[in-house]
DNA sequence: GCATCATTCAAACGTTTGTTTCAAATGAAT
DNA sequence: ATTCATTTGAAACAAACGTTTGAATGATGC
């Protein structure tokens, strides 16, 4: 039968391992925590490779879909006009904040996906985040179109870099500040982001410095 | 005799390995890229992580002792007045781009580090970035007092995200960026860091938005 | 020349790895 | 009840892993 409940028990171990892990984890901590066979991976998924990429589709789909989803409401809205970038980097930010309901581990599965080194990543790019980083950066060039587009595509990857983090991060955060920052304050954490790739987003083009040595 | 070379050729392999595939690597390759025995690993180093442990402590230290002078030297330049947000924030970016005068790889190794599994950046976190951390965050805080602690930690993790996205990324920014983006313009790449990093910085503490949905 | 030390190397060690095998269990259809 | 395809599970697989061994090598001081 589709949609045994094998599948999904092996699906969601290993985005709960991986979250907390990463990616260099052995087959066998996995089926240890969903209480299945170890031969159950290699019959439902063909191999580990494989299963990773369905645990890293299964979240990063939804999420890009949303994403795309509330950048056309953007933009249908406006009917042509271009977009305030606020509402740009909030359609991009907050649906990767505000994904796990049940739990805090989806955002950690994010982060460390997309700390992956180069060679994995490559794929990954191309599958799921090349045409919604397209989206992204045209329209944000269109909000500002006097920025050159060599600088709205550095702004991106650090905002990409700050969201990135802040998904890692959550695990640690408590020991890191005090006690003081809270990630599970989602409405909160996404307007701090926002507010922060915003004001970034919108500083003026970046003039030459006249003689920089910082040593 | 100490100083030997064997063993800076297994650090310079490691680091270069790791810079482009991450910390999950075979000893063999490693031994094979420097030319090596095995063994040799084992001999010069007492295991594998302890042959990470010192290819990061050699990098890293002297990058956040950098760090740590530049903010020093204003410190002192500025006799107790708080500093511009700019010019601790280039104290923090700066050395961290420039690091590299013979290659690339050792900015990404260090990206690669800061991506770590929670488990092993723990370590890492207490040992090398902690200090460093807390001085830039306190400096930070006493240069915009009125913002509230929480705002200053949470800016200061969104940079170092974006500082690391800016690291690990650079394999990828042809493809990512149509050829647009040169990391190896480093002190450009250092301005634009910075100037975005500050305005993100500098923006007014986020008030609470009254209805967010953003479905 | 000889003893002493650090270093290198090929080989082997015992585990752990992802994957496969094949028999047993399960469940739906006839 | 019997058939048949699907799913499970214990065991075994070869390959790869980090590490250890012990002999060979090379340099240094006497």
């Amino acid at each position: 039968m589709e949609g045994c409940d094998t599948k999904t028990k092996i699906l969601d171990a290993t985005e709960r391992i991986i979250a907390r892990r990463g990616f260099d984890i052995p087959l066998r901590l996995i089926t240890g925590e969903a209480g299945v066979n170890v031969a159950a991976v290699n019959y439902h998924f063909q191999s580990k490779e494989t299963l990773f990429d369905a645990v890293i589709a299964r979240r990063m789909v939804p999420l890009n879909e949303k994403r795309v989803r509330l950048l056309d409401g953007l933009e249908a809205a406006a009917s042509g006009k271009p977009l305030p970038p606020e509402a740009i980097i909030r359609a991009f930010v907050a649906p990767a904040i505000e994904m796990d309901r049940e739990g805090e581990h989806i955002r950690a599965m994010i982060g460390q996906t997309h700390s992956l080194p180069a060679e994995s990543m490559e794929r990954i790019f191309a599958e799921h985040i090349e045409g919604m980083a397209r989206r992204f950066t045209a329209a944000l060039h269109r909000s500002r179109p006097e920025l050159p587009l060599a600088d709205v595509y550095w702004r991106f990857i650090l905002m990409v870099g700050g969201l990135i983090h802040a998904l890692n991060i959550s695990p640690m955060l408590p020991a890191v500040t005090d006690g003081l920052c809270d990630p599970s304050e989602r409405e909160a954490l996404v307007g701090r982001l926002v507010a922060f790739f915003t004001a970034g987003f919108e500083t003026p083009r970046v003039k030459r410095r006249r003689k920089t040595c910082v040593t």
